[in-house]
DNA sequence: TTGAAAGCGCTACCAT
DNA sequence: ATGGTAGCGCTTTCAA
């Protein structure tokens, strides 16, 4: 981290001094003249009782000059429930297309007035890590990957969690469940190949084990098209970086591979690269086939076959979140998600 | 969204029946036969008061038994403060650069026992949701792009933050500032094709008005580095897409243009093919920079040169908002960090 | 060593 | 139409 430091002038230390204490409704009674009681039927624009439209000035005035902002808190403590929907941070590296899931997650539960927490779980794990998620008393929580046992489910619930969402993992008992169909994934992908007639094929598996939970599925797939067709699945590590790719491509021929699914387009890009600087001619020697369908995949030549992946959108899932918080008592669903496609372009 | 839905069977609707209330530490005490004072120094380990052992592990087990949770909001609504980090959503699209330093940032702070708030500003802007973010009275707020103004920072303060932190934006008074300095990006980018004896620089521009923050500091950058050296700068518009990325390349013979600086990798890449179609010869007839130094970069050919970002780590940006949350009494301070260094490959 | 009680800021009853 | 007040769950004096 290389930085500048650069003093703020003395004359100006603070623009504002800082104010001793932060007001509270009781302050704005004060000011207005009247009780908190009616501060709070005039701020929250309760509809049951009346208030004086001279009142209602004088107050909505005195919280304007003071400043004043109710506490979050303290309201969800009086009111026994909050709106905090909480996502625990993955515990894989997120592509950009899980990213961009999140992002429109995220803003679609702000838009229907969740306040989204990001809970970065640090070193704790499954049901440890869920008594420290309870303690916020979310409205709901989303579970990314594998993160949640049954026991951690009924911890949260226990703490008035209406809604528990698993995202990509297994079902988990007591459980809404997302389920990311990865291995279908892979079947669509090993199907493909084996229309294009390879019959020897490769599926790189990343070595950021973090990535298992997707990688596993993924060839497991690949596996199930291919049983009985007489077909060879050959497992290949790779890590995310030039020279993985290249030890990778030195040995290729000796592999004797016709066709290899990398995975996803960012590793397809990376190996089908390396194949190329290796003198391995694609598709003829060698089919290389992606996942994600990332605009970059269709920059390189020949354009990179793909597996297209049908992700909910954010919306989608927001209000399928906002469904379950409003109607607790209904019997967990599960969804199984992810309708998976082949674009197939150049490159098998 | 594609989906099966699938009935759990009715014979287990819930795995545990949810309970009717969420156990206190008055429910703790109750079972321990102690009182609640008592319960909140054995289990906060309260090193002022001396709880005999017996007494400990009683209530050590009644808490365990009922699964008690600690709540959150009132612990810090007693406390006077919280925990809370809040940072708002980004209003830009966050590139993969800045996908990953959001996330190491949000590990780093939950390392240092931060709750990490993500606020979508969903409508609401500037001042305005300076004052949705107060409502949650976080320690430390920190504002991705150009989100606050001056009295959105005193809000805040006034509503107890010890820290507020601007990222990438100019200076806000009153406000820590981590100035992102893509001006200097755009001017290392516009050196560097001088250097290389190009006079005719493009310089692509995103059409995307969100990432104008980044984009104009960027432009302006390559203009200062060009001033007075006769070489010219031509604002080129450019659409994330392939077809956007045809019209620009088709009519590039009539810009007659012998450098472009394509805002950042992934632009780059999608220009640099149309280019290619296009049958303008790289870097021959044009030298493409793109910035970023994302590893895909490398996979074209030739291979993408490139403007290397020097972000601060994020366990740096975690432990300087910790310093200020500790010291908020000090002066605003401003850092500006990105140092940028070209990365000369194939392109230019 | 433990308990009683006050109070953080807010809202919703029940009075007036 | 407005005010008094109880109490959400927790910590922390002060007293015993």
């Amino acid at each position: 981290m290389r930085y500048v430091m650069v003093q703020i002038p003395k004359s100006a230390p603070f623009p504002t001094p800082v104010p001793r204490s932060v007001p509270t409704s009781a302050d704005v009674a004060r000011l207005a003249g009247v009780s908190r009681a009616t501060v709070s039927y005039v701020l929250n624009d309760s509809g049951a009782v009346r208030i004086s439209d001279a009142t209602r000035r004088r107050v909505h005035e005195a919280a304007e000059e003071l400043g004043y902002v109710p506490h979050a808190a303290a309201r969800s403590l009086r009111a026994g429930h909050s709106r905090i929907v909480l996502m625990p941070a993955p515990s894989f590296p997120a592509g950009p297309l899980y990213s961009r899931f999140i992002e429109e997650l995220q803003e679609a539960l702000g838009r229907l007035d969740y306040t989204v927490v990001q809970h970065a779980t640090a070193g704790r794990h499954g049901d440890e890590a869920a008594r420290a998620w309870a303690e916020l008393r979310p409205v709901a929580v989303l579970v990314p990957g594998s993160g949640i046992g049954p026991e951690g489910v009924a911890v949260l619930r226990r703490a008035g969690a209406r809604a528990v969402v698993t995202l990509g993992s297994g079902p988990v008992e007591g459980a809404h469940a997302l389920l990311m169909d990865h291995e279908s994934v892979g079947h669509c992908a090993g199907a493909h190949l084996h229309t294009r007639g390879r019959r020897r094929i490769g599926v790189v598996v990343p070595e950021d084990r973090d990535l298992d939970v997707f990688s596993r599925p993924r060839l497991a797939g690949v596996r199930r098209a291919l049983r009985g067709t007489g077909a060879t699945v050959t497992e290949l590590a790779l890590g995310y970086d030039e020279p993985s790719a290249a030890r990778l491509a030195a040995r290729w021929r000796d592999l004797g591979l016709d066709a290899v699914f990398a995975y996803n387009d960012e590793y397809a890009m990376l190996l089908m690269r390396a194949l190329q600087d290796e003198g391995v001619r694609i598709p003829e020697e060698t089919a290389v086939l992606g996942a994600d369908d990332l605009l970059l995949g269709r920059l390189l030549r020949p354009r990179l076959s793909t597996v297209h992946l049908d992700l909910p959108s954010g919306r989608d899932l927001a209000h399928l979140v906002d469904r379950a918080v409003r109607d607790p008592g209904a019997p967990p669903q599960r969804h199984t998600v992810l309708g998976a496609t082949v674009v197939p372009r150049e490159s098998t």
